[in-house]
DNA sequence: TTGTAGGCGTTATCAT
DNA sequence: ATGATAACGCCTACAA
């Protein structure tokens, strides 16, 4: 709480200008004495320049806004940590927003940032209105999306392909002797919403399996567990014996349901995930997700970032990650009970 | 990308001095015709204040930094909330380092917030050194600890019990019928692996039962995973029968490592976590830990900032949140098996 | 090599 | 009520 000494006191302190102590600090070259009292002045007064005051001369801050939906969820984290590492050395510092649901707070958000408190911003937004993509599209910083910001709209995106990824998830599901696959999907009115009902339905086509689609009211596992109920009361002869769920957190929902319902997993019921956050590997059972690359898409998102800054002139680039399923306990095939031999035996 | 207008481009479409433009947007009163001039023309040009020339002049930049171990551990990001949460109509903006576990870095981290970026620190550090407590104290910018920074020292802190917690899960263990309990704590180096390990010892004097300590090399799954094949690997007639673990990504750790070693739980094996994430309650079986409320500090940090920052004069001051037990499925109690009346027999 | 001086965008003081 | 001007702390032509 001691108040900060700033150039001028430097200066004085080692008998030269102001000058010659930016230089030096500055790493320019200067005469061998003057640099020594200014290096000296400036240790003994714990001397270190002001960000602001750099900042609005230079007029860069050194830091970068990070915007993300929610940050209880993990996946943002992960990306989080990818947008770090992809600064990596450029002691740029991170400005995080955890901006909820709300559009129009987004929009303001963005526009504020027009308040320069940050060089640059990477944005990942669950929902996109015309007004959202006006706003990104005339930021006064570079802006990097990653998620779905339209087709031919100039802003750097890192995208990933999730309509896809549910395929990869389906195909998996059908491959393992599962029949009927009902599908958690986040709400419908977000991008990753749209895309991966897309993708199941897609699916559904293409296997000739009915599509069974309960909507969760929000990316939540209190809304998986809910959506869970639903599923359960779905009618039909069989029960549904698998789930593919719009993410991991309502994955972890499902599972929870229906773990407490009484249902045996995976024997009973498959349930698959989306965005492989780093407890899908650690649940029991272990739970088989789709990876959407979060860490490597908030690095990638970074590095455009970086190269925009430094032409900031190219043309808008989009750069893709491809989704990856990771297998694990909670997809195990179906093994078919024997009743005559020669067959094989579920344990 | 467009460049941004300041109060010289608004003065001048307004015809009207700076001096008004500046007194207008920031509510003071004029005459109705200057208002509505300076008000439109801010409006058509899109213009916002400059955050940056704001923070030079009035010499706080509405900026809080926020450092803490590892945003890769829920219970950080739950303390995020709550220092959002605890900051909230301020419009202040969140700094975010994830500090690893270098002291070194921590140390100059801290000094270089001497830089002028944020109006004040909350940081929760996982070890502390001399150097890191003075660095604290000579803050040029007002600090809260959320942690431990010894006792005496004249920095806002807000603190827990988390041996007394320790505490609460050895008794409640005991209570429900366990009788070899195994403590995995993260590493000893730590303030809270020292505090836990403390609470655990004294645990054991109080019951009688035998200290067994396995140190976990990291706050984390994999070297909870890692530890469970140590505690499996301990000698003895019996079987530890029950975990305390120094956090809960320890917890899940353990839980991974056991359940994937065929152990039962809780019938075989009771775990109980610290920190009570919000996974906790996900995992299954769901898992009984004890929360240290994460968020709850974070809020209270914020709050004390607050205060600080409208009274800088102040002594520091302490505040506390008492840890509290919740009790899950990955402690229920054993159950006595009967065979012959009267007789008790572990299942 | 060094010092002087101007300006980044803002707010606030002090005249008018 | 309003306008001219100084100042916040820094960097960097430009001049010496």
């Amino acid at each position: 709480m001691t108040r900060r000494p700033t150039v001028v006191e430097v200066a004085q302190l080692a008998g030269v200008s102001i000058a010659s102590v930016s230089r030096v600090l500055s790493g320019k070259s200067a005469r061998r004495d003057t640099e020594d009292r200014v290096r000296a002045a400036a240790s003994e007064l714990g001397y270190v320049p002001d960000a602001t005051g750099r900042a609005l001369k230079m007029g860069s801050t050194l830091q970068v806004a990070l915007a993300v939906d929610d940050v209880g969820n993990p996946v943002y984290t992960e990306m989080m940590q990818g947008v770090e590492q992809g600064l990596g050395g450029t002691g740029a510092r991170l400005v995080v927003s955890s901006t909820g649901h709300d559009l129009d707070d987004l929009v303001a958000y963005v526009r504020g940032l027009g308040r320069g408190h940050a060089d640059a911003l990477v944005i990942s937004p669950l929902q996109r209105s015309p007004e959202l993509v006006d706003a990104l599209v005339h930021s006064p910083v570079p802006v990097v999306v990653v998620g779905d910001v339209g087709e031919g709209v100039p802003v750097d995106t890192v995208r990933t392909d999730s309509r896809a990824g549910v395929l990869l998830a389906h195909r998996h599901l059908v491959g393992t002797g599962r029949s009927r696959i009902a599908f958690v999907n986040g709400p419908a009115g977000t991008s990753p919403g749209r895309a991966r009902r897309e993708g199941y339905l897609e699916a559904c086509v293409e296997s000739g399996l009915a599509p069974e689609v309960v909507e969760a009211d929000a990316f939540t596992v209190a809304a998986g567990e809910d959506a869970w109920a639903r599923v359960a009361a779905l009618s039909g002869r069989r029960r549904p014996d698998a789930v593919i769920a719009g993410n991991d957190l309502l994955a972890f929902g499902v599972m929870r349901g229906a773990l407490s319902a009484g249902r045996r997993l995976p024997r009973q019921l498959a349930v698959v995930g989306i965005d492989d956050t780093q407890f899908a590997r650690v649940f029991s059972p272990s739970l088989t997700s789709v990876s959407l690359g979060a860490r490597e898409r908030g690095r990638l998102a970074a590095e455009l970032l970086l190269d925009r800054l430094a032409s900031p002139g190219r043309d808008a680039r989009t750069v893709r990650v491809e989704p990856r399923l990771e297998v694990r306990e909670s997809s195990a095939p179906v093994v078919e009970a024997v009743r005559t031999p020669g067959a094989k035996r579920s344990s």
